[in-house]
DNA sequence: GATGAATGAGCTTTCATTCAT
DNA sequence: CATGAATGAAAGCTCATTCAT
């Protein structure tokens, strides 16, 4: 490898890191800040680039958001939809939910949180973060459909709607809080599946 | 009554009212636009006070936040933990804090949309907002010794915890984001009881 | 006069004395700059004040120009076109627009020299500046109902508006440049009117 | 000629032309936002140029600026001083002026339209642009020797210069405008010249 | 206590320019 | 020579807050 070689590579690397770089100081920021309250400058402060810099890959703090979750959370909402169409009664429906959420969770747990703690930013601006919290609509079609089909018992598509997601972010919240291991995460899908499923079925 | 006796009046009314007034017009912007994203100018400007007033009453805007929680919500949290102390079974564990809770939500419906739907910054200056939202860790106590007087069945306190919660606050959500009735509380606590005694019984 | 109506009356001063300077500092930069190269900060950095203070009176560069402009040129457009409807025949048509012009160019020579050298830039932004270099059509379509009421000699209404206002203008710049006194003025008035008069009858 | 060899020659190509591709790009800059408001930026965006590239042939957008004059209006300014010192009376001198002026404002209609709508900026900066509009002084030099030597009427060579500028300059402003044709153009020579002459003569 | 003009810190964004490749 | 990412100065503008009245 020539002197010319190990320069172009040089470039080539600055270049792509810079951009994982502003999106890493973002994450570190909109986690500790929130996003709203979160400005441009704090991201290049919280990097050793100049501020002209962030312009060059991203337009507002907004796009970096979602370069973050493009990164890591593009399918999850699709797998989600795509599970629960399989489902063939109650507890395959409820654990096709749960079970992708918290590994979700647990696999991205700093764009969780972030999502998670703001969820009101996120839906101001985000047409398409396809992630369970944000995709009531489509969840309580499918389940109006299950009913419909005697998949799923008669309960209130409002309310069971809200179960399911506000239980899934609440435990996964707390998870995520905790750290908490693989087997923990094990126990609390099958907490989660049954207490749900329980509940559900009671009403 | 002459003309100025009229004007003097009115500023005496005033000047009593300009707290309730500002706190009012601050209710109102954090409700449309968000705690974070809310300054101190748009709530003034929300109002037909001079900017200088503001600080005659508040230091901040989340003094005003403070005060509108302060002016409705400051029961709650203690009436919550009250009532549990004195339930002697999971039933009545899970409606004493269901039911205030809801009449909460439809009596405060603004406070609660606004603590609802900025949990992230109340939080974050908050160290004294008494809802239920906010004391995990007093319920979690609660819970605990519920479970060691076996009152309460012998469930993780950290999922029982955050189940009550997020089912209360996600049904709570759902009520008030579709303005429902009376009935509809009467049916949605019944509905939220249940869920959470047979959810927590089966595990 | 006691110490408070001193005081009050200090900062009405101020406050009427702020929109006068960031005018006055305004014109300054307007003829040294250009319009289009002054830069609020320009504007600002030539007074004592703070940059806010700026956005208490005035929006934009733009703003404090057309408050330039309504302080003095606001009836000049009006005056011209009033004057030259009374004209009874060429000589009467052309001094109506060039001493009222001139006069003007006199007593307003910064102004005159802004628009006059910005014409560009003014008319971009300006729906009503009624200067007489602004108002050529305003100009033509009287020209040409002059020669249908044989005022006027039959000359190409184009080649008329446009010989009146670039020698007027022309000279009115020459004169300001020159800082000429009023009896310069006079005879410039008089040069004028005969050139036009004459260099359209000729043809 | 395989695809190598074309880009190569392609690339050879552009390197004589890029200096000509951006002086073009900058002429239709200035055309559409004025001299001060364009910017080097503006001048690249409109090129497939790199930024970097462009201060390989120029420092600053002036500079384009210039290099459009220079390429095709520095003969103008020497045509029009040879030839007024050929004139032999009044009428010589000014046909010698307007004529040569005209074609000038038809051939290069693009420069002659910055120039006469950017005066100020173009003033500014530029010391060398050799256009009548801008060498007044030469004029009126030639104007005073024209007038010792009885060649012209004995008229304030400030007035006499003025006019002559000026109306070329509006009359030439409006037959661009218009995009009028060859004969108007021979129209509006004969109207200018004469217009100019008996105007002159009369004073 | 009410007023609102003044303040200057701080934000977003664009720009001219450099320089490693 | 061409490239285009990096830079930081500087623009427009808003804001919380003060303070003379």
């Amino acid at each position: 490898m020539n002197k010319k070689d190990k320069k172009v590579s040089k470039r080539e690397e600055n270049k792509k890191n810079n951009r994982s770089i502003i999106i890493k100081a973002g994450i570190e920021i909109f986690l500790k800040k929130g996003i709203s309250q979160t400005t441009v400058r704090d991201i290049i402060r919280n990097t050793d680039l100049a501020s002209g810099t962030f312009y060059n890959y991203f337009k507002s703090k907004e796009e970096v958001l979602i370069a973050a979750l493009d990164e890591s959370a593009i399918e999850i909402g699709q797998e989600l939809r795509a599970r629960r169409k399989k489902a063939k009664n109650l507890e395959e429906f409820v654990y096709s939910q749960i079970r992708p959420f918290f590994d979700f969770a647990r696999d991205h747990s700093e764009i969780f949180m972030i999502m998670s703690s703001n969820l009101n930013d996120v839906q101001a601006f985000s047409v398409e973060t396809p992630m369970m919290t944000l995709e009531l609509e489509s969840l309580k079609e499918d389940i109006i459909i299950g009913i419909e089909e005697k998949i799923l018992p008669d309960v209130n598509p409002d309310y069971f709607c809200s179960v399911i997601q506000s239980v899934a972010e609440g435990i996964a919240f707390t998870l995520v809080r905790k750290s908490m291991s693989t087997e923990d995460i094990d126990s609390a899908v099958k907490f989660c599946t049954n207490f749900i499923v329980a509940g559900i079925r009671s009403v």
